[in-house]
Parts: structure tokens; C-alpha cells; sequence
RNA sequence: GGCCCCAUGGUCAAGAGGUUAAGACACGGCCCUUUCACGGCUGUAACAGGGGUUCGAAUCCCCUUGGGGUCACCA
């Protein structure tokens, strides 16, 4: 019988959530759900000096916002509690030990200044450094007195010298590596506290997390992992390394260069499902040419044998695509509550119907930050340039756009049913009968009401949202404007 | 630098010996049209280089080049 696929999303409480990091939870929550399995919210919380506050929320957050719900985690407790690893503190030593016994890691108590001082000796006659297992001669009696004294102490783990290790990683395929190039890494610090490539083998196993799903950055490092599990005589995860993100120019993304997490994304208008979508499709893609997937899609669709082994570039104007389709696919209603946070900032005027304003803006609007620069004109009416009534296109001239506006204000002037459907008739029968075309009346009226080169939304919408009194007097100063030019 | 990994248009990518080498973003053009968008149509653009294997290589092997990762009491 086939155990049951457990997957684990298992960050660093940093603060910030990496798009790289994103897209392995991501990653790791279709693996298992691809499969009927469970997805575990892990906290690799043992490095006590780089503890940030409030940083699990974020994390909580995250996922909630992009429908990655876990089955277990800190906040919602499971089998295999507790989630956290600064509260699992105590499990780890006794594995240690038991390696320490069995003959696989040794007692170290070797100060950090005595290491960094060989580093130094290495890097100056340009050699790796590796830790030269001057502890492993200790004899038991020296390791008794040094522990009995309570001097300082980690343990690290015994290497092998000779042979190689394999292993077999579901998208690289079989990875080898010379056991030489292996460093006996320290697996217990001396503040008693596991390493992250301690602690995570330990809590793998523990928890039974039978697909272990990663960045490649790791992939050099399994090996160590795997000579822990043979060490203890356990079972070994199927391997899933992911391709890295990378930036446009080729480099990683990192915080300390400023460069966008998910929350900055948020923050820039974009949305958590074109979000998922986008980096779903970084390093991995379908059978079918579908781009738009929800989260259920892909569940369905995600195949472990489709992910690529080639970085991939973070490009921003994608996923500006994916935004607004997302956009432009959801109801007016969805989309005005969207838009409403930016519109009532951005449009003091309060005479202004903002769901007439969100509906000429969906279809025009890829980012959400971008709605405040279209909408100024409709809070004042500002000084414009008269050229913009020339529009050799539209067949406009100063005086056509004059004749046009005085023709258009006395239509408008009697209008006493200010509807869409109303202005619009007007508006084009007026065309109509002075025989002119559609957009010599039209751009003349928009450019007036306005007073910009472009807008979202034609005259008669303009005139719609602005209102009767409104338009009248806008289009009165473009006919004393263009009087006074002429 | 040692070791590991990767290599199809500017970007994401399909392709798993025989294809006119898909599709998407971006870019250009045209159409629609009351500006701008949306929408529709369309164009430019790729197998890094060199050796093999094969009747035949984007696909398999080797080398070169390029890129990335990793070498912490960080995760």
C-alpha cells in the first residue's frame, strides 16, 4: 500500500516572502494535491539571531490570500504537532546522540575564532576551506572532561572520505557527488539548537513527508541529507528540486536589492490569483496551450514530469499581462471594489458616480495603481494646451472644434435627460446633420470635457459621468478659449 | 577556484530521431472605433559553437563557450 503523499512548505520566518519561495509552496501544495496528498505549514524558525517580529503572519497571510490552504500547521494544529521547530527544540539533541553512538558524528569544540582563522589561512593560499575534523582524534576521555567542564560544544557529522553518493531527483534525474567534497557539517549547534540541514531531515521524517520539494540551490547539498537518512536507517523522500527564479538580467532575486516580494506586488496592484497563475507557469507547463489556470486548475493539470530544469526570468510585464486579464475577466461589480480604494482617494469630486467611472476604467486598466493617473481631469478642469483639439485623424481643426462645441452646448443645454443612451443619440444625430463625421463632434466634446489628449472613455461617457452642469460649463470655457485663440 | 546543474526567438515555453520548429508576453502593421484601451487579423524574431552516432538530429554522446547554484554554529 501506497503511503499517503505529505508535502511541506517549510519557510524561514523572515518577514518577507521571497516570489522564489512562493512559487516552491506553491509547488509543493500541487504536489500534493495533485496526488491526494496533504500539505504541511512548517516554521524553520532555529536561527535565533535573524527572528523577525510578526514574520509568521506574513506567512499565514500569504497563503491565505492565495488559496494555499495547509491541512497542518502551527495555527491550525495536526498529528504531528508542534509546527514550529523552536518548539521541537528538545527532539533533535537525542538524534544527535545517536549519531554521535552509532558512529556518524562526532563532538566538536573547536571556537569560532579558531575556524575563522583557518578560513582566513585558506582563502590566502586560495584553498576551500573545510573543516579539518580536528576534534574526531578526541579521545573519549578528553571528550568526557570537556563536556563534564561545560565547554562549548556542536556536533558535526562524519563524512565519508572515499566512493561517491547518488541519488535520484525526480526533475535532475541522478545527481553524484565525490563524498571528498563533503564537509563534516555541524548538525547541532552549540546554542543546542539544529541546523536547518539537521532539523530538516529530522522533521521530515518525522512528520512523513514523503516528497520533499525545493529550490535546486539545494540540490549540491542532498547528498548530506541522504547519508543522515542512511545513517539513521530511514526511508528517503522522493527529491523534487525547482528551477531558481531569476531576474531579467540574469541574477537572483534578494531582498537586500530591493527586489519585489509578494506583498510588494500587492502592494503594486497586481492580484494574488494572476499572481499564483504567473509563477505557476515559471518552470513548468501544461500538455494543453492553456495560460489562464485557477488554483483548481492547476491542481488538476500539475504533473511533476513537466517541470523544467532551467532557471527561469521573473518578467514583470507578463504577469502585468495576467493581472489584466484578470481584470478584464471578473464581474463590474468585483472590479469596482477593487478599484474603489483607488478611486475615492484619487476623485475628491464627490458629484462623481464612481461605478460609472470604475466600468469605463476595467477594460483599460492592467494594474491597479495605474487608476489614480486616469482619472484626475474629473476633479478639475485643468489648463490645457488648445492644440489638443487638433487631431488630424478625427479631421479636427481649431474651428471645427469650435463650430462643434457651440453646436454640441446648445443640444446639450436642452438635454434634460442626462442617460448614456440619450447624449449618445444626440450627440451623433447632431453629427449626422451637419454632415460632419462622428469624430469631428465627438473629439472636439471629449477633449473640452477633459481637457487631456487622452482619457478612458469617450464625450458622451465623459458627459455622463461629469453630469449635465458640469459638461455645459467645461465645453463654455473651450468655446471662449478657442474664441479667444481664433 | 573545486564540485553540481542548465542551454529552443528579448522573455516564458512546446518539442522526448523524420514538424513548414507550436503557443503566450513584449515589439511592428492592419481592422474595429468618438481619443486611449478592449477585441480581431497579421508580421519580425530561436535550436550557443564544434565534433561525432545515424539514411536522417533541436532531440543521443563528447568537447568548447556561456549562464546559474553551492562550498556558514543561514535557511
Amino acid at each position: 500500500m501506497k503511503r499517503q503523499v505529505r508535502t511541506r512548505f517549510a519557510p524561514s520566518p523572515t518577514g518577507y516572502m521571497h516570489i522564489g519561495n512562493l512559487r516552491t509552496a506553491l509547488y509543493e501544495y500541487l504536489v500534493a494535491k495533485s496526488m491526494g496528498g496533504k500539505f504541511i505549514l512548517r516554521i524553520e524558525d532555529t536561527d535565533q539571531e535573524r527572528l523577525v517580529e510578526g514574520a509568521t503572519d506574513v506567512i499565514y497571510n500569504t497563503l491565505k490570500l492565495c488559496g494555499m490552504h495547509h491541512d497542518e500547521g502551527p495555527d491550525i494544529g495536526g498529528p504531528y504537532a508542534p509546527y514550529v521547530q523552536s518548539e521541537r527544540k528538545d527532539t533533535y539533541k537525542p538524534f544527535a546522540e545517536e549519531l554521535v553512538e552509532k558512529g556518524h558524528a562526532y563532538y566538536c569544540f573547536c571556537t569560532k575564532e579558531r575556524l575563522d582563522q583557518l578560513r582566513t589561512e585558506c582563502e590566502a593560499k586560495n584553498e576551500t576551506f573545510m573543516y579539518d575534523r580536528h576534534c574526531l582524534s578526541l579521545s573519549k576521555a578528553e571528550i568526557e572532561e570537556k563536556l563534564k567542564s561545560g565547554v562549548p560544544y556542536v556536533i558535526r557529522q562524519k563524512m565519508p572520505r572515499e566512493g561517491v553518493t547518488s541519488f535520484e531527483d525526480a526533475v535532475y534525474g541522478t545527481i553524484t557527488i565525490q563524498n571528498n567534497m563533503l564537509e563534516d557539517q555541524i548538525l547541532l549547534k552549540s546554542d543546542g539548537l539544529p541546523t536547518y540541514n539537521f532539523a530538516n531531515v529530522i522533521d521530515d521524517h518525522l512528520m512523513d513527508i514523503t516528497h520533499v520539494v525545493r529550490g535546486s540551490e539545494y540540490l549540491s547539498s542532498t547528498p548530506k541529507y541522504n547519508l543522515l537518512y542512511q545513517a539513521f536507517g530511514w526511508d528517503i523522500p522522493v527529491y523534487i528540486h525547482l528551477p531558481l527564479i531569476i531576474k531579467p538580467d540574469g541574477s537572483k532575486i534578494s531582498k537586500r536589492k530591493g527586489d519585489a516580494g509578494f506583498e510588494d506586488l500587492l502592494k503594486m496592484g497586481y492580484l494574488p490569483e494572476a499572481i499564483i497563475n504567473y509563477i505557476a507557469l515559471l518552470g513548468w507547463s501544461p500538455d494543453s496551450n492553456q495560460e489562464m489556470f485557477t488554483l483548481e486548475e492547476l491542481e488538476k493539470a500539475f504533473d511533476i514530469t513537466s517541470i523544467s530544469k532551467s532557471p527561469a526570468a521573473f518578467d514583470i510585464d507578463k504577469l502585468k499581462w495576467f493581472n489584466a486579464q484578470y481584470i478584464r475577466n471578473m464581474g463590474p461589480e468585483e472590479f469596482h471594489d477593487l478599484a474603489l480604494p483607488y478611486l475615492s482617494e484619487a476623485v475628491t469630486n464627490r458629484n462623481i458616480d464612481l461605478k460609472k467611472v470604475s466600468k469605463i476604467l476595467q477594460a483599460r486598466t492592467e494594474v491597479l495603481t495605474e487608476i489614480p493617473s486616469k482619472v484626475g481631469f474629473l476633479n478639475e478642469l485643468c489648463h490645457y494646451d488648445l492644440s489638443i483639439y487638433v487631431h488630424k485623424k478625427m479631421k479636427t481643426t481649431l474651428e471645427i472644434a469650435l463650430s462643434s462645441l457651440k453646436a454640441a452646448l446648445s443640444v446639450l443645454e436642452e438635454t434634460s435627460e442626462w442617460t448614456e443612451e440619450i447624449l449618445h443619440d444626440k450627440l451623433i444625430n447632431l453629427a449626422a446633420k451637419l454632415e460632419i463625421k462622428n469624430g469631428q463632434m465627438l473629439w472636439p466634446v471629449r477633449t473640452a470635457l477633459s481637457g487631456w489628449a487622452v482619457t478612458p472613455g469617450g464625450a458622451i461617457e465623459l458627459a455622463d459621468i461629469l453630469g449635465k452642469d458640469e459638461s455645459v460649463r467645461r465645453i463654455k470655457i473651450g468655446i471662449e478659449r478657442l474664441e479667444e485663440s481664433l
